[in-house]
RNA sequence: GGGCCGCUAGCUCAGUAGGUAGAGCAACGCCCUUUUAAGGCGUGGGUCAUUGGUUCGAAUCCAAUGCGGCUCACCA
């Protein structure tokens, strides 16, 4: 798969590749850059950016291109405040004001604040397929590798300002500086910048003490850029040619609208961007987030849905519009649709072909590996279905693994990762109504009277006889029978049997239901019944 | 106030190279005496928010309007 990418039509990763090289030129080498301020978890809603630019770099990768992908961790940016739920809140409340770098790690996961938050996304890309390289603003500026660019925002500090002025309501003020500064006595940004000396000098006060000091840039840690300066010094810095954006950034008089004018100043050009919109949750129930609302990471997402069911339900959503990820019965359906998804991608489903060529690019580009697509298709077994026999079995994936015959070698490490999804989604997520299990040995019998003890073991000796050799329609029959002889009505027999098998009035359908549990553990828990 | 997104079947949503409106669930019906948020088959159901425009033809393009939501105008 390489150069019969389609142009038009496509899939909106390979139109804006296009754009890119249309609006770049042929390059050697093409920059695409992500970054956020790791000052929290890092939640799904910025996720969406991280695999937004990974699926344009694919892109961009199979149209031969070279391309750097970079993700800047703004860890140098200002702790300002603590989030809920967090250890030892008033050791972090001193912390305040301070780059989160420089916070201590009160959950003692990470060697600081912004490094846990960091890891944690670290370690749980490359599940999903993603490697970026990763920038550390803050081992930047704290070693003057920007001394540069921050020289040349001085320099040019009215031009900015007037850049700025545009959009603001408030005018910056005749001594604004375009730098901050960390008060060298107390790390934290309370600082004034009083004056600049035309070339390295920055004399500042801070605020909390009153004390002055002087400091020259190329020495110091403690100075940065401000975001709408900070952010177009490095798209010049790095040469970043595609860089997606939240829709707080690409909206007008946003930061991506000063910064594309700032960034000239530093002699660089805005990349090419693309608005994302923010995901939503549905049926989480109450994970809380540092803001109040219900929040879910990388990790939360991945335990009920695969690594190439989680690419799918961003690749085949356009980025510019609102979605819902969701933990809640629609899981099912996911499931369902990016099964549908990969029959047309193996030709097993007929369908038009402007639609199968759209859908073979969405499986294509929800694949983990981009060079190792699956030559056969998964197990497909309807996810319903997988959660039963997981319960059949009580969550031993392997023994369910094991009941299926006709799994093939290449299917068995998906069918794996699957089933543990499914598991996870019975345990955490799902509505009580859809979970049971098997009745134990030592598990109180239901109270049932002689009749309907009498049906039972009649049912239990149909079993025996007939179970392996009849179809689920011809085993319904003898279950009918068993009802009939003893004079109960079949509603009733249903319902006393789901009793007796899994404790619940209403189950799976019945004959059906028989047929996997299998004759001996239908006998081993019908033999409690004997009339 | 500026900008953006959404408004399509009862519900959740697909549907952007303009060409007879789709899926899943729900509903209804049928099927093996058949219960089920879990089987099979089938049926019904939409003025595609409103109004105008472009077009032979518009859910789709353009312009207004309404309703809902987000965002910028502080900081990042």
């Amino acid at each position: 798969m390489s150069n019969d990418v389609k142009k038009e039509g496509a899939h909106w990763a390979d139109q804006m590749a296009e754009r890119i090289i249309r609006e770049k030129g042929d390059k050697d080498m093409y920059t695409c850059a992500s970054g956020i301020t790791p000052s929290g978890t890092v939640h799904i809603g910025n996720f969406r950016e991280i695999i937004t630019v990974d699926l344009v770099v694919r892109a961009l990768r199979q149209r031969g291109k070279k391309v750097r992908f970079i993700y800047s961790w703004d860890d140098y940016d200002v702790f300002r405040k603590v989030p809920k739920n967090m250890p030892e809140p008033e050791l972090l409340e001193k912390y305040l004001r301070k780059p989160i770098t420089l916070v201590p790690d009160t959950t003692h996961y990470a060697e600081n604040y912004a490094r846990a938050n960091e890891v944690r996304v670290e370690k749980i890309l490359p599940a999903v397929g993603i490697y970026p390289e990763y920038l550390y603003q803050a081992e930047r500026y704290r070693s003057n590798r920007y001394v540069k660019g921050i020289k040349t925002a001085l320099e040019h500090r009215d031009e900015i300002r007037k850049i700025l002025d545009e959009y603001r309501t408030e005018p910056l003020k005749e001594d604004w500086y375009p730098v901050s500064v960390f008060s060298s006595f107390t790390d934290k940004d309370n600082t004034t910048v009083l004056s600049w000396d035309g070339e390295y000098g920055i004399t500042y006060r801070d605020d909390d003490l009153g004390k002055e000091e002087t400091i020259d840039i190329r020495t110091t840690p403690n100075t940065k850029l401000p975001w709408r300066i900070d952010w177009p010094m490095r798209w010049a810095e790095e040469n970043v040619d595609f860089e997606p954006g939240g829709k707080d950034h690409l909206t007008e008089g946003g930061s991506y609208d000063t910064s594309k004018k700032v960034v000239e100043i530093f002699g660089g050009k805005a990349p090419v961007s693309m608005r994302y919109d923010f995901i939503k949750l549905k049926g989480m129930g109450g994970k809380i987030s540092s803001s109040g609302g219900e929040v879910a990471d990388l990790y939360d997402v991945l335990e009920i849905y695969t690594p190439e069911i989680v690419r799918y339900l961003f690749v085949g959503t356009r980025p510019n519009s609102e979605f819902a990820i969701s933990f809640d019965l629609d899981v099912l359906k996911i499931y369902e649709d990016y099964d549908n998804c990969e029959r047309i991608y193996f030709g097993l489903l007929d369908v038009k072909e402007q639609r199968r060529e759209k859908e073979k690019r969405i499986y294509e580009l929800s694949q983990v590996d981009s060079e190792n697509i699956p030559s056969e298709p998964g197990y497909q077994v309807p996810f319903r279905h997988l959660c039963n026999l997981l319960q059949i079995y009580e969550g031993d994936v392997e023994k369910v693994i094991a009941s299926l015959s006709d799994v093939t070698p290449g299917q068995v490490d998906r069918l794996r990762t699957r089933l543990t999804c499914a598991w996870n989604w019975i345990t955490k997520y799902a509505p009580e109504d859809f979970k049971w299990s098997l009745a134990k040995s030592d598990d109180e019998p239901v109270d049932l009277n002689e009749k309907e003890k009498k049906a039972l073991s009649d049912l239990k000796g149909y079993v025996n006889e007939h179970l392996d050799e009849c179809s689920e329609k011809e085993f319904s029959e003898y279950i009918y029978k068993a009802a009939s002889d003893n004079g109960l009505e079949n509603a009733e027999f249903f319902r006393i049997t789901y009793l007796a098998l899994i404790g619940k009035e209403k189950g799976p359908k019945l004959a059906g239901f028989i047929k996997i549990c299998g004759k001996d553990r239908i006998d081993s828990i019908l033999s409690r019944y004997q009339g």
